[in-house]
DNA sequence: ACTTGTTGTGCAATCGATTGCACGCTTATA
DNA sequence: TATAAGCGTGCAATCGATTGCACAACAAGT
């Protein structure tokens, strides 16, 4: 630890408030006044002039850590995700990103990981970070990771997957309405014999979509027993899950699946047993992540608005964390049926 | 501004250094330092136990922004790509992630959209925020952005694209040497017309891969006059390209895109003209992106190393930021030929 | 016994912006 | 002509951690 530099870079001499107010002949809190739009109409206009020049001709930018370090605020979001490099999360991602920029805030992502405890390991830097919320895309039914965030007092909120219970907001698809769209579609083209691949039990999407599933069925007149739930989203696990399904129910014309991926994992099954989808059995997934437009054969899918549930909880974050004391609420973003070419009328 | 909430959150009495050291009967700075693994060996045992007690028992965090403030880093790194909502992203996002968080930083993920003037907001954004260091991906031929990154003296990596000179290091994948596998396949089938759907021209990958292109046909004594370059990595792009690339040499019998992208525009080109794909005209493709594999016709690509490019370009960057006069260097990632369906020996 | 180290802690300045309060001056009102 | 109200600025404390320096206590070497 010698003292040869200063903490910061010497080879920029730093502009702060302190160097514009000394040039602009003011004190620095005049010049902060000056330079803060919602300050500067109490300062007279030819200062705020004299200090912007001199501003501007130092190249002064305002240090937002300085700032947050005096004010507690950091205009910074965190975004925990489960799997970064799931392309699902990326328009998730984008559209938080966007609401957030639009109002002056950054986003801080990290990957969570599968496992709580590396969740919680992250959400404590988070915090250590002062971030001013928290947006989690990785909550189980009851998450203890978001307890760890309630309990730090940092407004919080889930997208994507939510809680059984409602302790925080949530913005989610309509995870049962779209399934039953889903059920919808096969039964109206004439499919009796369904089956389904659902999602983890632990998560809200697997269990929800599930029940979807089963109202659907039911309304329909359908038997809804040919269900099997696959280990976690992924193309191989939905892949285990098909084959499951298909050996104990042979009859079955048509899949429904909790998630694109396994919707993946079924059509390559079904590849592997010579069986032809959709003349023989159709399949549909859930999600319409990117390029599944463009699968063998095209995926018939529900449609979630990813963007606009990452905006939605950009946005929620934003008023929980001006308004303290807000109601939890539950949004729910509309799904939609995008019929492709994995759906048929059943074989004869 | 009414006085009254203290700035931070009043509901949580803040557990700072302060208030452990006036617990555990020692000043602050002997409880930073006994707090600090680096120093502990300093102090005695006896009290650097005693104050780990004691914050344990105050569930102390330390507070990275006034730490921030004193020492001058911030142990963010910022990351700016071109377009969040691209999958291709999301695997570099994991690998720069991935490494950082082994070496206790965190990244700050930003889309610095495709304009330069709002990639420069963003920067100039990520610079107050103190980053120590940042990762481009949106780097041009010749990046102004990152002239303001080094203007401002941010150590700063490119990944993925580079710039023509090397005023810094940048981590890509040999896009040459891709290029030229990729045309080595299709000559090495029989093919002998090969088309090239150019990337744009003020991307490195547009350009360099292009030369991958040229180099090989020359090699392989080809003709490599039939060349089209797209507008941007984007379907309709390709899409275009490829219908104009389709009417000027109409006996092409392979065309090597550029970009996975790129690629798939040309599949739906070729299924629009009623074109079979690969037993009329074969397509390779470059990037090797999330589900090209079951794409129809399965594409045939270069792989490319994403996840461990990102993780390059982070441990690059944390050199550069601990060695603050390291040479620029420019690494690439060896890029590996992935044959499937798309491609095949020329028709009759 | 006296210098020279060594070790463990305390002291206080510092990072840069923010903001409640006070003060002096001008203008309007009684 | 007082008195009040308002306006523009300056003052100084504050946020919490870090760190160079000082200093006391004690050990070791001459």
């Amino acid at each position: 630890m010698k003292p040869i530099l200063s903490p910061r870079s010497a080879s920029h001499r730093t502009a702060t408030l302190q160097s514009i107010a000394e040039a602009a002949g003011v004190h620095r809190s005049t010049a902060a006044r000056a330079l803060d739009p919602a300050q500067s109409h109490r300062i007279s206009a030819e200062v705020v002039h004299r200090v912007q020049a001199e501003a501007h001709r130092q190249g002064y930018r305002r240090d937002a850590i300085a700032a947050s370090l005096r004010t507690g605020r950091s205009r910074l979001i965190g975004v925990v995700v489960p799997d970064l490099a799931n392309p699902v999360f990326a328009p998730i991602l984008d559209g938080i990103g966007e609401h957030l920029a639009g109002m002056g805030y950054s986003m801080l992502v990290a990957d969570g990981g599968a496992n709580e405890a590396s969740q919680i390991k992250i959400v404590e830097e988070l915090i250590a970070r002062r971030v001013d919320g928290l947006v989690l895309a990785t909550a189980k039914r009851q998450d203890p990771v978001l307890t760890v965030c309630l309990d730090a007092g940092i407004p919080t909120v889930l997208v994507n997957r939510r809680e059984d219970g409602l302790r925080t907001s949530s913005i989610v698809t309509d995870d049962v309405g779209g399934m039953k769209l889903a059920v919808e579609h096969l039964a109206s083209i004439g499919h009796r014999r369904i089956g389904h691949l659902a999602g983890p039990n632990d998560l809200s999407t697997g269990v929800l979509r599930r029940k979807g599933f089963d109202d659907a069925m039911a309304a329909a007149m359908l038997d809804p027993s040919a269900v099997v739930t696959a280990s976690e989203y992924s193309r191989p696990a939905g892949q285990v899950a098909t084959a499951a399904l298909l050996d104990h129910w042979t009859d079955l014309t048509a899949i429904a699946a909790s998630n694109d991926l396994l919707a993946l994992g079924a059509l390559l099954e079904l590849k592997r047993r010579g069986i032809a989808c959709p003349d023989r059995i159709s399949v549909i997934g859930h999600n319409d992540m990117p390029l599944v437009d463009m699968v063998d054969p095209p995926l018939t899918t529900v449609n979630i608005g990813h963007a606009s549930m990452g905006q939605a909880a950009a946005r929620n974050l934003l008023e929980r964390i001006s308004e303290k004391n807000m109601k939890p609420s539950a949004v729910l973003i509309a799904a939609n049926l995008i019929v492709r070419a994995s759906t048929a009328r059943p074989g004869r």
